[in-house]
DNA sequence: ATATTTTGTAATATGATTGTAACAAAGAAG
DNA sequence: CTTCTTTGTTACAATCATATTACAAAATAT
């Protein structure tokens, strides 16, 4: 479930590095070097978001924006953009271009990759923040875990592992989907090693492990109520 | 629950067209012809926000701004300055006038709104101004912090580290965001800096640094009591 | 100017977390 | 019952995240 990002600019430096960064980042990511490009490319590839540079040969970065803000099918991609600093920003946000967000430069990657990252989670519909099932309550904000009550004391991965478990509402998760939702979709590990972790899992929970059920050749689920 | 509007301006043109305009955009619209009225009115009306120009027959819009945040009943309505361009900005908004944020002419009455939309918004989202976290206090207008009652000695980064933290209510920040909210978004730091820090910051704390809590693999957390 | 403090980074230390493999136990299938 | 498959359990080594220290560069103060 990789977003695809479009970055459009006309030096190559900067796409270079973008490209480099966001890779690194977890996105897939494509590029054009100037405004028609991006718009085809666009309309074929269908990017969940896109990175427009204001100034582009050819044509205008804004110019680029309003055509596909235009278009009821690239219309909800959202769009950042890349400004020089001091340029009029409340237009491009504003009404006449409609630009979901912008970034003056000069920025730094880590900068780019969290708003784009901000700019994607509010297009998402808004996740529980606090998640409860059966006796089991989950803060994600906090990263703080519960059950009965009690406070678990839990790594990293058991709490993703027991996060995905508890927001899936009794639906079975297999050992694949669990290492692609808690481990993320770069690893290449055995899918026995979500086994360990489960029961790692089920040894905090106490009594509560009985909410974590096996379903023999498919995976574990967590039991509803 | 409209928003009362006071425009100060010589020029009946302009009176007009910003009456017109703001009017339009769901605003309540007074207006004065010079600095006196200006100011018996806003003691008056109270309103919600100011635009004054700085140029007005028999007081100085700056006058104006001077007298009204000065006076305890009208130093926190936000005042909006149009000036001409090129005139000296960084006065008007720093401290010596005290302003909230200026436009220069020519200005589109968009452009208006949207400052005056801004600025009203900046005003709601109010920040504490002391904040108390557990055996902490920050002042964060006087940019002093203490634990246990005891004054600390910290450094700007240091204070800013801390203070986000303790305003975050519990919640887990990640390297990245410290980064991006105690540095400042246009920075290019190591995340491991953000280790140091810490480090730096508890040593000061003594054994009130028990309050942040390393949470492994996700990052920082002010404890919650 | 010089001295002092603050800041970022790199190197190292340390301990917790993690992945795997090997074996045991439990279920299914014949 | 026997065999095969799947899951549970355990132990261990490798890896990783964080703490800690030291140091040089940068910023501030004197």
């Amino acid at each position: 479930m990789k977003e695809k990002i479009l970055i459009v600019d006309d030096e190559a430096d900067i796409l270079t590095l973008l490209e480099y960064n966001l890779e690194k980042a977890g996105f897939k990511v494509i590029s054009a070097n100037d405004g028609p490009d991006a718009v085809e490319i666009t309309k074929r590839e269908k990017p969940d978001i896109i990175i427009l540079d204001i100034m582009l040969p050819s044509m205008e970065g804004t110019e680029v924006c309003k055509i596909l803000k235009s278009g009821d099918a690239t219309r909800h991609i959202p769009i950042i953009m890349l400004t020089a600093k001091g340029e009029e920003v409340d237009r491009i946000v504003g009404f006449e271009l409609g630009a979901d967000d912008y970034i003056t430069k000069p920025f730094s990657p880590r900068e780019l990759i969290l708003r784009v990252k901000a700019v994607l989670k509010r297009g998402q519909e808004q996740e529980a923040k606090i998640i409860n099932a059966g006796p089991i309550t989950i803060d994600v904000e906090r990263s703080l875990a519960t059950a009965d009550g009690k406070l678990l004391k839990l790594t990293a991965i058991e709490f993703k592992l027991l996060l995905e478990l508890a927001k899936s509402d009794g639906k079975v998760l297999s050992r694949d989907t669990l290492l692609d939702r808690a481990w993320g979709t770069e690893v290449y590990i055995t899918d026995r090693t979500v086994d360990t972790h489960i029961r790692r899992l089920r040894e905090k929970l106490g009594k509560t492990s009985k909410y974590i059920e096996t379903v023999r050749g498919f995976g574990y689920r967590f039991r509803e109520e």
